[in-house]
DNA sequence: TCTTGACTTGGAGTGCACTCCGGGTTGTTG
DNA sequence: CAACAACCCGGAGTGCACTCCAAGTCAAGA
C-alpha cells in the first residue's frame, strides 16, 4: 500500500505485465491501429493508462477467440468514432460471437473423442489390447484393411 | 444405394469431399508423415482407404483444438509403432486434453465478455447512451481520462 | 484418337501474427 | 558523472500451416 497512489502510468514493461502480452506485441498494436495514441512522457516514452489496460484486455478477449487482426482493427475503428459506430461494433459483434460458438462445439466434439481415445488407452494399457483402434489397424504394418471405427 | 458397394477406394478429390480437407493439404500431411504410405493405383494415384478417412477424422479433431503439427507428427508416429506406442500416446492425449480445457475456459471467459458487450450495445442502439464503455471513454477524441469499467 | 480434367512431383510462395535487430536516446542508481 | 537498463524507431526476419505453381502423366468420355 505504498508505491499505489502515485502510480498513474504504466511503462512498456509494467504494462506488458500487468496484460501478459509481451511490449513487442503492444507496440504492434500500437503500429496496427489497435491501440491508439498512447500518451508519452517528456522524453518521448510511452505511458499507458488505465484505460489502456482494460482495451488491450479487450483486444486480448477478441484475439483470444481467434478474431483475425484485420477485424479487431476494424473494431477499434468504430470504437474511436463514438457513438456513430455502435449499430456496426454490434452486428461484428454478434457475428463474432456466432464464430466463438461454433468454435466451442467443434472443441467439445473433439473433446469428446479425446476423452474417448484416453479411456481406451488407460484400458488397454494393463489389460490385452487390440479392440481400440485409432480409425486405424493397430498393427505395427499400416494400410491394412477393416474398420471399427466408432465417431472419429 | 447403387455406386456405394464397389467404391472401396477414394480419388484425392472424393477424399477431400469426404473429409472437408482440400487435397492438397492431405498431401502436405502426407509429406509431413501425419498420414503415411497413402495406396497407389496402377498410374501411381493415390487411392485412400476408409481407415484413411477416419484417420484424417483424428487429425482434424487434433488440429481444430490447436495441436501442432509436430506433435500430431509424434502422434502418428506412436500410432506406427502399434502398442509399444500406447503409453506414451496416452500422456500426449492428456496433457493436449487439459490445453483444450484451458482453451474452452478462455473461450467461455470471452465470450461472457462478448454476451456483456452485447448487451450493453443493443440496450444502448434505442435509448440514449454513454453509459457503455469498450473500456475506454467512448468521446471521438480519444485519450480521455477516467474509467468505469466494469471487468473487461 | 482426341480432349479434358484430375492427377503426379519438388519446390516456391503466401498470409498471419508476431518477434527481433541495430543503432541511437532516456532515466535511474551508485 | 558513469554505467546500465529500459526505451525509441523503421524495417527485416521468423514460424507456422498451408497453398500454389510448372511441367508433365493418367483416365474416361465423345
Amino acid at each position: 500500500m505504498s508505491n499505489e497512489q502515485t502510480t498513474e502510468w504504466l511503462s512498456p514493461m509494467q504494462m506488458a505485465d500487468r496484460c501478459g502480452v509481451p511490449a513487442e506485441t503492444l507496440r504492434y498494436y500500437e503500429r496496427e491501429g489497435l491501440l491508439d495514441q498512447v500518451h508519452r512522457n517528456d522524453g518521448n516514452q510511452r505511458r499507458y493508462s488505465a484505460d489502456d489496460v482494460a482495451w488491450v484486455g479487450v483486444l486480448r478477449c477478441l484475439r483470444v477467440t481467434a478474431m483475425p487482426i484485420r477485424e479487431m482493427k476494424r473494431f477499434a475503428e468504430l470504437v474511436r468514432v463514438g457513438e456513430a459506430g455502435v449499430p456496426e461494433r454490434l452486428e461484428l459483434l454478434r457475428s463474432h460471437r456466432q464464430q466463438v460458438l461454433e468454435q466451442r462445439a467443434a472443441l467439445d466434439d473433439a473433446l469428446a473423442m479425446i476423452d474417448h481415445k484416453i479411456d481406451i488407452y488407460s484400458t488397454a494399457v494393463a489389460p490385452v489390447t487390440d479392440a481400440d483402434t485409432d480409425g486405424v489397424t493397430t498393427t505395427p504394418t499400416l494400410g491394412g484393411r477393416g474398420i471399427r471405427t466408432s465417431s472419429a
